[in-house]
RNA sequence: GGGCGGGUAGCUCAGUUGGGAGAGCACCGGCCUUACAAGCCGGGGGUCACAGGUUCAAGCCCUGUUCCGCCUACCA
């Protein structure tokens, strides 16, 4: 930008193309260093963390909601002076990202055991350095203002860092720990799950079995029911409840296994419930959670029958080298050829999937890492049951409670390559194990050499947890930790409050003594325009980059922010969108408008403010009420009401009403002195609304700003302005009282031209009559306006003016409203317009009437209230009476 | 099973201390009025899910019913 087309009014083309513009900004906000936090600079902070996308994402809409959200935060908190930190960066996403780089070997023909985990993360980090970027890139797209240079990735070397320190610390303090227990386990990707990456899944097509375990000692059977007959071959116990009167006698005895021939006890357990079934459940310590207690509590074998691929294994008897559903078919045809199988029947029930490639689940026993999470639960707990942190909207605490206080310990063992990889040693010759900061070169304790390195990685989420801290440079002690940590707000969706806001806040609350952030802004689920969640197999998917593409980033900006009102979900649909687009050509069109007007100003004019006209007061007063409303609403996260205020100022009362009141005064040259004051409100006017519209719409707003003159001493960038802020001298309720009567005349003639089919170009006469003066010399002071804006050839003003013959009439602020009609239209048209307004106008005084006429209103109703519909009444009696009167002479003249 | 959110105009939804039912789109009528037809002007349309209750006054507060969505849970 030279120095001159800054100062020099420009010329804008007709219709605004986003695309014309929006990478031009976006790289000169870079080059001119805007997005950059500087620790050393002043102003209060405002940092945020950016929640990493996974590196194999790639932009959908809730990205685009999020990172929008962020963005208006951003860009608002830099103009109010705050010095903002938005950090950013990308997850490693390990399964993910795992199963990506997997289906690429697939596709030549290989496994990841082919090639070995060395080789194996090589290609995975090959395959980051090419893709990896690719979702960043997409988030410039929509404007977001991160400090690129301070990207960040989960597996980078100091993150890296970060994580060794937390898991050592941690191991150190007892809070990690090490167990044989029943996890999660997805048989495709050959890993342990922690129980939030489970997702359940109601099957209708289920089946409950029945399964006759006849008693070792030849008396009888006892029935059991399952949903996973298969599970049989590692029973070692039946259960009933001790209570249980039908099974007491048999607690003791044992039943012969079918298909295994073995032994196995009947026990009594309260876990067991009578009610269910037939009130005998088998048990499978090493296939079933609640078995596995059941197990330690009686001591039972433990017996497992799968391999970690989910096929039956040696334990299995003849089933051996079957897979899970292989085995169930068999186990059922067999136990059926016994006639132990009295009973089959459909049931419903709940299956979990894993979260990444849906395959069934696997409740298997193994060997994994924990972190006991109950003490940093507790803390957790506390800080935002002391407001240390906010949840907004608020009803997400009660969420996040009630998950905090039912949370269970954190398996953040994974069994997969792409990773963290745990720093654990087991030394072959003492046995020993070792945790360390720094890789062990030999035995602390026996000085064997022969180590080996646990083989398993962290879960994703472990180093996603200390992102807020890992990312300003911790455990080292960095000016950036120390100026924004913590974080003024996370903002995030409610889908990973638990896996990450919660972790965070316990890692947060470990590591650095302090909340990592003071708000969580959860933002809702973009959905389709009839509330659907957007799938690919759905195909209701709205791409943001197509979208950008085609109505520019800025009018997607603009939707979503007005649609994201806090707690409910957006609706989104491409015609929305292309409303939200109209706008921005609104705006666009209405700065063309100004710079025409301002060929021959200075914005360095100063405002004398007994000089501004009546709609000049009004706007300058509106404008200041608008100032209030967004700022409130920016602050209180309400982006729609911002959005909204907006939306109604520029449209409908800057460009409707502002910009055609102002028209004579620009376009004479009689008065120059009027020309310019009207010059200096229009462009006070709209410079204001562009950096009050920034924020949401930065691409539009900047090049309107870029090209409007500019005051001596204006930044580089409308990023750099400062938000406007009330400007007390320009309050006005009393310009607000008349320009709101001048727009009812005006709205009243305008509804006889339109309800009469007069078209624009069809002049008209008025003759306007009322009681009032100041009302009187209101509209006398402003005839040109009224003339101009209803497009009048006359208008008469005046104290009880004589109604012209055959005219049609129109009320508005307590004044009669004559437009003579005399040869035009079809006079019936007028009877029929006027009983349409009586007939509202009765309505409206029923209502007030009887709410006067009620003594317990009266008696109990604030004064004010009283007042209020006193007056209410008395205007509409008085509108009857006239609309009563004018009927009747348009009666007598269509009958004459 | 527990919890949460929602049912307001044809559609998508706003409606923050209870006091005149709103927006956008769609619809109807009139307009190329020299910033914008991606526009301008005017208009129609709602027993605010249902039933009770509190109150002078309820879309808003309370109770119940019903329908929809989501989260969560170890009932085999």
């Amino acid at each position: 930008m030279t120095e001159n087309s800054k100062t020099q009014p420009q010329q804008l083309d007709k219709n605004y193309d986003p695309l014309k513009i929006e990478d031009k900004w976006y790289e000169f906000w870079e080059e001119s260093h805007c997005f950059e936090a500087d620790p050393a600079a002043d102003g209060e902070p405002f940092s945020m963390v950016i929640p990493p996308p996974n590196v194999t994402g790639s932009l959908h809409m809730g990205h685009a909601l999020n990172n929008i959200i962020q963005d208006i935060l951003a860009r608002y908190q830099r103009q109010q002076g705050r010095n903002v930190l938005w950090m950013p960066g990308t997850d490693h996403a390990g399964i993910a990202t795992q199963n990506v780089v997997e289906r690429q070997l697939a596709a030549e023909g290989l496994g990841r055991h082919d090639i070995g985990r060395d080789k194996f993360i090589e290609r995975v980090w090959q395959w980051r350095e090419e893709s990896g970027g690719t979702i960043l890139n997409q988030l410039k797209r929509l404007g977001s203002s991160c400090d690129w240079r301070r990207e960040r990735f989960t597996m980078d070397e100091g993150l890296s860092k970060a994580v060794r320190e937390v898991f050592v610390t941690l191991y150190e303090e007892g809070l990690i720990y090490q167990g044989d227990y029943i996890i999660n386990w997805c048989p495709r990707c050959h890993t342990a799950l922690s129980d939030l990456e489970v997702e359940f899944e109601e099957h209708d097509n289920g089946k409950l079995w029945d399964l006759e375990y006849p008693l070792a000692d030849g008396g009888g059977s006892i029935i059991v029911s399952t949903t996973r007959p298969e599970t049989m071959l590692g029973d070692t116990a039946v259960a009933v409840n001790g209570e249980d009167e039908r099974y007491r006698h048999l607690v003791g005895k044992e039943v012969m296994l079918p298909l295994m021939d073995r032994r196995i006890p009947i026990i009594a357990d309260e876990y067991v419930d009578r009610e269910f079934g037939s009130g005998a459940v088998k048990i499978t310590p090493a296939h079933d959670a609640n078995d596995f207690e059941v197990g330690l509590r009686h001591k039972l074998e433990i017996i497992k029958i799968m391999d970690e691929k989910g096929s039956m294994n040696e334990n299995a008897g003849a089933y051996v080298g079957l897979t899970r559903e292989e085995c169930r078919e068999r186990v059922v045809a067999d136990l059926q050829k016994l006639g132990l199988l009295p009973a089959t029947k459909d049931y419903q029930h709940n299956v979990g999937h894993c979260y990444r490639c849906r395959t069934i689940i696997e409740p298997y026993l193994s060997n994994q890492w924990f972190v006991k999470i109950k003490p940093m639960a507790d803390q957790a707990l506390a800080a935002v049951r002391e407001g240390k942190t906010r949840i907004i909207p608020k009803n997400w605490e009660k969420t996040y409670f009630n998950w905090m206080e039912n949370i269970r310990d954190w398996c953040i063992s994974r069994q997969i390559w792409w990773g963290h990889r745990i720093p654990a040693w087991y030394c072959d010759a003492c046995g020993k194990m070792i945790v360390a900061r720094e890789d062990p070169d030999c035995c602390p304790h026996c000085s064997s050499p022969n180590l080996r390195q646990e083989t398993d990685v962290l879960d994703t989420w472990f180093s996603s947890g200390l992102w807020p801290f890992s990312t300003m440079g911790w455990p080292e002690s960095t000016a950036t930790l120390k100026k924004y940590y913590p974080t003024s707000v996370l903002v995030t969706g409610f889908d990973i409050l638990f896996f990450w806001v919660a972790r965070m806040m316990m890692m947060g609350l470990k590591c650095m003594d302090e909340v990592p952030f003071k708000d969580v802004y959860i933002h809702a689920l973009v959905r389709d325009e009839h509330g659907h969640k957007m799938s690919k197999s759905r195909g209701n998917v709205i791409d943001p980059l197509i979208i950008i593409d085609k109505y520019g980033a800025d009018a997607l900006r603009f939707t979503l922010a007005s649609s994201a009102a806090q707690g409910r979900d957006v609706s989104l649909s491409e015609a929305r969108i292309s409303g939200y687009r109209n706008f921005v050509n609104k705006l666009w069109n209405a700065a063309r408008f100004t710079l025409m007007n301002l060929e021959d100003f200075s914005p360095d004019t100063v405002i004398e403010k007994s000089n501004l006209s009546l709609a000049e007061r009004w706007i300058s007063y509106r404008l200041n009420q608008t100032i209030g409303e967004v700022t409130v609403a920016l602050d209180e996260y309400r982006f729609n009401d911002a959005a909204q205020a907006l939306y109604q100022f520029t449209w409908h009362e800057f460009c409707d009403w502002y910009l055609e009141l102002a028209k004579p005064d620009l376009f004479q040259n009689e008065d120059a002195g009027r020309r310019k004051t009207a010059q200096a409100v229009l462009y006070r006017t709209l410079d204001q609304i562009v950096r009050l519209l920034h924020p949401i719409m930065p691409f539009v707003c900047e090049e309107i700003w870029q090209t409007l003159p500019q005051v001596t001493g204006a930044p580089e960038s409308i990023m750099q302005t400062v938000f406007p802020k009330v400007a007390a001298e320009f309050d006005d309720a009393l310009a607000a009282h008349e320009m709101a009567q001048l727009m009812e005349v005006i709205t009243a003639i305008r509804n006889i031209r339109g309800e009469m089919n007069l078209s624009p170009g069809q002049r008209l006469a008025a003759v306007i009559s009322g009681t009032d003066e100041d009302t009187i010399n209101v509209l006398n002071n402003s005839s040109d306006c009224i003339a101009n804006l209803a497009r009048l050839t006359s208008l008469t003003i005046a104290k009880n003016a004589v109604r012209p013959p055959q005219s049609a009439v129109g009320l508005a602020a307590g004044l009669e409203i004559f437009v003579p009609l005399a040869g035009l239209v079809d006079f019936a048209q007028e009877g029929a317009r006027l009983a349409k307004e009586l007939k509202k106008t009765e309505k409206e005084f029923a209502g007030v009437s009887n709410k006067l006429n009620n003594q317990k209103f009266l008696a109990k109703a604030p004064p004010e209230i009283i007042e209020k519909e006193q007056g209410k009444h008395q205007e509409l009696s008085l509108k009857l009476e006239k609309l009563r009167v004018n009927i009747k002479t348009l009666e007598q003249v269509t009958e004459s």
